[in-house]
DNA sequence: GATGAATGAGCCTTCATTCAT
DNA sequence: TATGAATGAAGGCTCATTCAT
């Protein structure tokens, strides 16, 4: 067994996250054992610790994977030439992918990340990266939709950005704990928000 | 020996949540030992075993008292004869209940609660039945301001209450991560956008 | 069960010792696991890591224990006012010492130690300070004994001490792989080294 | 595929041992992992489990070439015809041998395996045999000055070799210890000691 | 022969919980 | 009730060894 070839390591690698990540997502991080890792993984011991420092860099990697995959809805989101509908698709693709036992998967991951980011600083700033990358990706269409006049001018967008970034994490929450929770009626209520901040004749007061 | 008074029984309890608190608060649910617990109220390991039957009894107890807290929350945001106030007030508590070393200490287990109740039940329905008040309590007066033509009629109202909810936990998300996130400009966002969902001459598309 | 008294403690830190000591005496400390010392002294693993910080500290602290009873040779073979008596019956003390079950475990455990001192800092400057020890002890008597005419005054008393200190241990080793090495022929081998060493009419070569 | 040339073989086994022996001078027997011996020898596991049953056979074979090396040293110490003059010189080769990094690393392990024979047979025996060739060697040259009168007749010259090997083992664990030993002022001392064994007009008490 | 990824038994240590005092 | 020493199950991780290539 000579050395593998990088993109079989790295098939092995991921074969190592996904068992863990759906371990991760079944069970928690705490109440997952590296013996659950083992079994859902068919490997060892022995060869996860070959590819992995510790439990913890499981978590760290996985949550590195998890923001590496949300930064790339972002850019598929964009709508050239319509800044409204880009962050129309941004919020449309936030909410679908929250469905099917993938989604699924990924978010009670994520929720967790969100809570262990409060006492572990790589998956705090990996975090908080993420979140500023979203608020930049949303406040350039909203600036935009600004100079086009399809948004009112007194708004302060980077606050903007901020709601609605929280607004998505949010649902992501309510989806989590309440499987019933449906996209298409909140989605509506986004579209209405978005439409009532068009520019007015009269001013909020 | 006589049974201890009720109320001293109870202080005992506080001290020994309070100290329980103070440090999953600063490490984490995971990372906080009984003996973490122990050093932070000076009582002793046997004490706390004849006040609560295990560690995750005190994260539950924990959790019921801060779910108590915040529905008092909603109450005294009624703004009785005003709904759109009402809403307004409930955010405004929200988002100022976020400072201060106690605001802290509160979020910070809020957001890990949040997280456990991925895997524990008894979690799990006390924060389902926290966001199901909210909702509630929240519907009511967006109800009553479309009654009023405070509110564009064709909103859906239990969604916008569950935008509402998902938008102030998400900032608490923020907040969490980022001490420097700012109520104030989120408020004023708030209040555009509320401003934005009063009825139109024209309907939305 | 409130606060042990110190003694107690002490009690059970030797009872804990002693157990290790048989252990290592035994299996080695490289092929003694936490488990035999559990099983030997009856305790639990909890219990052990009460009182010892890990497994090593378990041999430092042994370590510590075997030099302080070896000081306690020395001054015991102090004979007042006859220098060469006293370096005799350091002689003496420490061959007899190697008799018993005791001695035994005590002397098996003392080699693996000087073993051991070549990758342990702790333990290393443990031995090298008790052969420091008993060189300046040793060096004392046979100063006095050159002062008082009971010695070659050429003889280099430093080296002399150094050389009686490594016999001592040289003969400790053998004592250690063959059980049959005797005490007696060495010690009168040492007492014709001794009487050689008197001050000759004649100087050495 | 055909054989490997004896003497290619024997190369290898010796590349693999001195790497090993490198690891164990430097780490200590338990503390040596054979990534350790690996990464020294530039090797792979495979490679050297083809030329070793196991660790322990390792550490075997290293202690029989140590030992093979030594016995070397008597023979070469014989001076014919001058019977104080071979023991003299053996005493000067041990000393002597402690000097430059190859011979610390030597002793450096040799100290290992003094240690590791109490719970080891195989080393035990070759440690043994060890003392046992150097009992004989010493002796016989002992018992010939004996008969030649260079030496007191009434010594036990069995005891005799006994002390002077303890003695040179002692030795080396001092200079293990201790880097700043020298030999020097110790193969004085020794001088006088054998000077102080010739025989007496009067004997000794 | 050589390679090195994979194996898995077993080790040290932690920590929630108990109970004699 | 309160104490805190003691318990022991279980966890993360290591490392000697194997075997398909």
């Amino acid at each position: 067994m000579p050395k593998l070839k990088p993109e079989t390591q790295a098939a092995r690698r991921d074969q190592i996250l996904d068992a863990a990540e759906t371990c991760f997502a079944r069970d928690g991080f705490h109440q997952t054992t590296i013996q659950d890792v083992i079994a859902e993984s068919g490997l060892s011991a022995g060869c996860i610790y070959g590819h992995f420092q510790s439990k913890e860099e499981l978590i760290e990697t996985i949550s590195e994977r998890r923001h590496k995959i949300d930064a790339t809805l972002f850019s598929a989101s964009s709508r050239a030439g319509d800044p409204i509908a880009t962050v129309r698709a941004t919020a449309a693709a936030f909410l679908g992918n929250l469905e099917g036992p993938q989604g699924m998967r990924a978010r009670r991951v994520g929720v967790q990340l969100w809570s262990e980011a409060l006492n572990n600083e790589a998956i705090k700033s990996q975090v908080r990266a993420g979140v500023k990358q979203a608020l930049i990706e949303l406040e350039a269409p909203l600036r935009q939709a600004q100079e086009r006049g399809e948004l009112d001018k007194t708004l302060d967008t980077q606050a903007l950005a901020g709601v609605l970034v929280a607004l998505f994490q949010g649902i992501v929450l309510h989806r989590v704990w309440e499987e019933t929770v449906q996209a298409e009626p909140l989605l509506r209520v986004f579209d209405a928000l978005l439409y009532g901040l068009r520019p007015r004749a009269f001013p909020a007061p």
